[in-house]
RNA sequence: GGGCAACUAGCUCAGUUGGUUAGAGCGCUUCGUUUACACCGAAGAGGUCGUAGGUUCGAAUCCUACGUUGCCCACCA
């Protein structure tokens, strides 16, 4: 009876539903009074997301702060939610429907967001689902969506705002275009990926040009040197002119400081409309632009006979057309670095497009102060580095993107003046305006653009709490506490989210950033799904529990450090738990089985040496009980420490440590000799209390089982307490002289069933029998007390000297610790002889070292009688 | 091009402001079904802390170079 392995099925999702039943999760429910409030709000997953690890990592992280705190008697919240995720969604439901051979222009804009709300309200859901199988203790009833009324509401508020106040603008400049997803991206959404290409070399009358687009020298409009370049400088100004591919060709030559004079020729093409660099050079220069590839990745009109042709193609047919002209000088394999869509992996194009912008230097200013002057710390430190780097040299942020699925721009544009000609200010506003200020128009139609999924996710933090509304749960949770996310949004989210705070909720959005590192396979990897590198945490759940995923998570990792993970990982966790269980099963036993035996023996008054065990301390418990609950002090000072501290692997591995090796490996071994089962009951539940925000549902079911009526969940926080050192000491013989004999058993192959007589002799003699039995017990030994040494010693632990009854003596083992032992004390004598080191080292530090002399030289002559 | 991180036992990683003879888990070796647990217990082997210098009485820990790996940022055509 109660031998089977803990089976978290059946178990896991019933403690769930009681947790969400009970109401604890909403902090307006929560019992007692709480003043202190906490609040943690959950990054967003996207509404098309399935639970991967570093979900998993970063809910359980969050649990771990929400629950503690929660312990701790906090008022806590932790808000979850789920994000819209434009592109992301809108890719997923294109697809969908292409199944079924409709496209989105077929069915229009109306037609296809009823799709896409279709499609949230089927499985908008799952992702949350997972996040409760994992424990979540986030509070349900406060559950937002980015698009959800009130949300939407306080983008369209920001926006007005930032709009009035002119810090959105609307203009033709150079973006980052889409081909595949059709739509102008951030500067974030590129990435930079090396890819091999050549580098072409042409002529352009004079000079010879580098570059990696000759498609693109159809649209140049300039030639440029670096001003300090003395080669060139004599055409500084001048216009050439120059045979082409087609035709014969004259532009400026200027001289521009970024130019690389060593770079190619030095001399560099200038293509204003298809390069950022060039257009920067474009607008210092007031070139004319000349946009040559269209948003659908074809040559434009203006690209003369290339027009309409792929960009690849046009490629071709302009290096054959040079070549054929011999205006192409060579050509040199070159790896370049290409803009990639982060979403889709299609090739970007920079060109020219009219879109929206945030000016975004108001914002970074008081965004960097605010980390500056430690309003917001980052755990670890070091990204606070990497934030300073990025905020000062943050550039104005493309916001309108030219998809379906979103906060719709709320810009409305009059269509009366329209007709004759004249354009009309945009007006920005929830609805459209009655009556145009221009021209007295009523006619509008709103902006078909809608806005980066990041721009209402840079709410997230107080448009939850009701913003821009003033609501209670604004003022009593933000700023929130923490916010816990991965590194790789750090840009996207966490930096645009300290801007848009203190711009309208005029204060910090959370008082620390932690981050944890991403979860890599086991051959350091970064996981993906596509290549099947990938550990999918709900079957891993399934197979060996959602405590065990947890712990694997936390456990052994260090903040914003990447780890790696292994299924071996998690059944090592797996078996932890199962530790726990058991524990929990011989803590029943016990009380069950022998409660007239709680009373422990008769204890003989202690000498103890000086600074021995406090004589009126602990009354009749024994040496193992003081030992125990002095070193479960110590873990609850230890545990909370770190965990206020975001140590959560520490916190988690000394918990892991003392339950393992301390409270099962020896203090239930003694409990079967010398039952206390007070305090045996005693340090189990604070156990399950410290574990619990890292192990919520074992130990939640643990403690059920002897507190029926109340949840663990909402239980109070052990407490700490100042330790009063060497409570320990006279147990901490007792367990050195166990292991020693324990020691000289194996080496002597003396098997486990055989009971052999040791003989003990030294000072310690008569302390160390009154624990005999345990002793004895786990020893596998007949203590034998002798008046003296008898013969040589097998070995010397804890004020005694003792040996095995052996008939021959065998002690060869102990030739290489009387080796150790001599070289320790060479060392040790050596160390002491320096004089620097007497005089600079610290008191402590010396004295120190001396004893642990003292204690060496001592066992040698034990050893060596 | 700039920056960050990692390099510690066969493997995966700790090591909290420099101060015990550097730790854990897995794996390995030997032994063991002692009434919580074989998802277990006991004992053990295994590391000149990437390299080279430097600071210090004292360095895995601080400084400087270098090497290897990974990542981030950047307008080098």
């Amino acid at each position: 009876m109660g031998n089977e392995a803990y089976n978290h099925l059946g178990i896991e999702e019933p403690i769930y539903k009681r947790w969400e039943a009970s109401g604890y999760f909403n902090p307006d429910k929560l019992p007692g009074r709480r003043k202190k409030a906490f609040s943690i709000s959950m990054p967003p997953p996207n509404v098309t997301g399935e639970l991967h690890l570093g979900h998993a990592t970063g809910i359980t992280i969050q649990d771990i702060l929400t629950r503690y705190h929660r312990m701790l008697g906090e008022k806590t919240l932790w808000l979850p939610g789920t994000d819209h995720a434009g592109i992301a969604t809108q890719i997923l439901v294109e697809r969908l429907l292409q199944t079924e051979g409709i496209s989105r222009h077929e069915i229009g804009r109306e037609t296809f967001l009823k799709h896409v709300w279709a499609w949230k309200q089927k499985y908008g859901t799952r992702i949350t689902d997972q996040i409760r199988s994992l424990g979540a203790s986030c509070d349900w009833s406060r559950e937002h969506f980015t698009m959800d009324p009130n949300l939407t509401q306080a983008v369209q508020k920001a926006f007005i705002t930032l709009f009035n106040e002119g810090l959105i603008y609307r203009g033709e400049r150079l973006i980052n275009w889409c081909t595949r997803c059709q739509t102008a991206l951030s500067d974030l959404e590129v990435k930079h990926k090396d890819t091999p290409g050549h580098l072409y070399y042409i002529k352009y009358g004079p000079f010879s040009v580098a570059t990696t687009r000759p498609e693109t020298k159809v649209g140049d409009t300039a030639l440029a040197v670096n001003p300090k370049d003395p080669r060139y400088k004599k055409y500084v100004g001048k216009k050439i002119t120059f045979e082409t591919e087609s035709g014969s060709l004259t532009l400026p030559v200027i001289a521009d400081r970024l130019v690389d004079p060593k770079f190619g020729t030095g001399v560099v093409k200038v293509t204003p409309a298809h390069d950022p660099a060039d257009w920067e050079m474009g607008e210092r220069h007031k070139l004319p632009i000349k946009q040559v590839v269209g948003e659908d990745n074809r040559m434009t009109g203006s690209a003369g006979k290339y027009a309409s042709l792929l960009v690849s193609q046009a490629r071709d047919r302009i290096i054959a057309d040079l070549q054929a002209k011999h205006l192409l000088i060579k050509i040199e394999p070159y790896t370049s670095s290409v803009p990639h869509c982060d979403r889709c992996g299609s090739i970007v194009q920079p060109l020219v497009s009219k879109q929206w912008f945030l000016k975004i230097a108001p914002l970074a200013k008081p965004a960097l102060a605010a980390v500056k002057a430690d309003k917001i710390k980052f755990v670890p430190e070091r990204f606070e580095k990497i934030y300073f780097h990025w905020m000062k040299n943050i550039r104005d942020w493309c916001i309108s993107r030219q998809l379906w699925w979103g906060h719709q721009i709320p810009v409305w544009y009059c269509q009366d003046n329209l007709k004759k000609g004249k354009t009309c200010a945009p007006v920005a506003a929830t609805l459209a305006p009655n009556k145009c200020q221009t021209c007295g128009g009523t006619h509008f139609i709103q902006d078909q653009d809608t806005l980066d999924t990041w721009f209402s996710s840079g709410l997230w933090t107080f448009s939850t709490l009701g913003w821009p509304n003033k609501t209670k749960d604004l003022k009593t949770f933000h700023p929130t506490a923490v916010m816990e996310t991965a590194w790789d949004i750090l840009f996207f989210w966490v930096a645009r989210m300290i801007m848009f705070s203190l711009k309208f909720a005029h204060e910090v959005p959370f008082k620390t950033v932690f981050i944890h590192g991403l979860v890599l396979d086991k051959d350091g990897k970064k996981m993906s799904k596509s290549k099947g590198t990938g550990i999918d945490p709900l079957p891993m759940a399934e197979k060996y529990g959602t405590d065990a995923i947890r712990l694997s998570l936390v456990l052994g990792t260090t903040a914003g450090q990447d780890f790696r993970l292994s299924e071996e990982k998690i059944a090592g966790y797996r078996n932890f738990i199962n530790k726990v269980w058991n524990i929990g099963n011989f803590v029943d036993r016990q009380i069950n089985s022998a409660p007239a035996r709680t009373s422990p023996p008769a204890r003989l008054p202690r000498n103890g040496g000086g600074g021995g065990v406090p004589a009126g301390r602990g009354g009749g418990s024994s040496l193992a009980d003081q030992w125990i609950l002095h070193k479960q002090q110590i873990l609850v000072n230890q545990v909370t420490e770190h965990l206020n501290k975001f140590r959560f692997s520490d916190a988690g591995q000394a918990l892991y440590d003392f339950i393992w090796h301390d409270l099962a490996d020896w203090y239930v071994e003694i409990q079967k000799i010398q039952p206390n089962s007070k305090v045996l009951l005693g340090v189990f539940q604070s156990c399950l209390k410290l574990l619990h925000p890292f192990a919520p549902f074992i130990t939640e079911s643990l403690w059920q089982r002897h507190n029926k009526k109340t949840q663990l969940m909402i239980s109070d926080w052990p407490k700490t307490k100042k330790i009063k050192p060497g409570a320990d000491k006279e147990f901490l013989k007792i367990q050195k002289l166990i292991i020693a004999i324990r020691n000289s058993r194996a080496v002597h192959k003396i098997t486990p069933q055989e009971k052999v007589p040791v003989y003990i002799t030294g000072s310690a003699t008569k302390a160390l029998m009154v624990d005999k039995g345990i002793i004895e017990i786990l020893a596998r030994a007949i203590l034998v007390p002798t008046a003296k040494l008898e013969r040589k010693a097998h070995g010397h632990e804890a004020g005694v000297n003792f040996w095995l009854e052996l008939p021959e003596a065998s002690l060869e083992h102990l030739h290489k610790e009387v080796s150790n032992l001599k070289n320790y004390i060479k060392a040790q004598e050596n160390k002491l002889k320096n004089s620097q080191f007497t005089k600079n080292a610290p008191t402590v530090v010396v004295d120190n070292e001396k004893k642990k002399l003292a204690e060496a030289k001592f066992k040698l002559k034990q050893l060596t009688k």
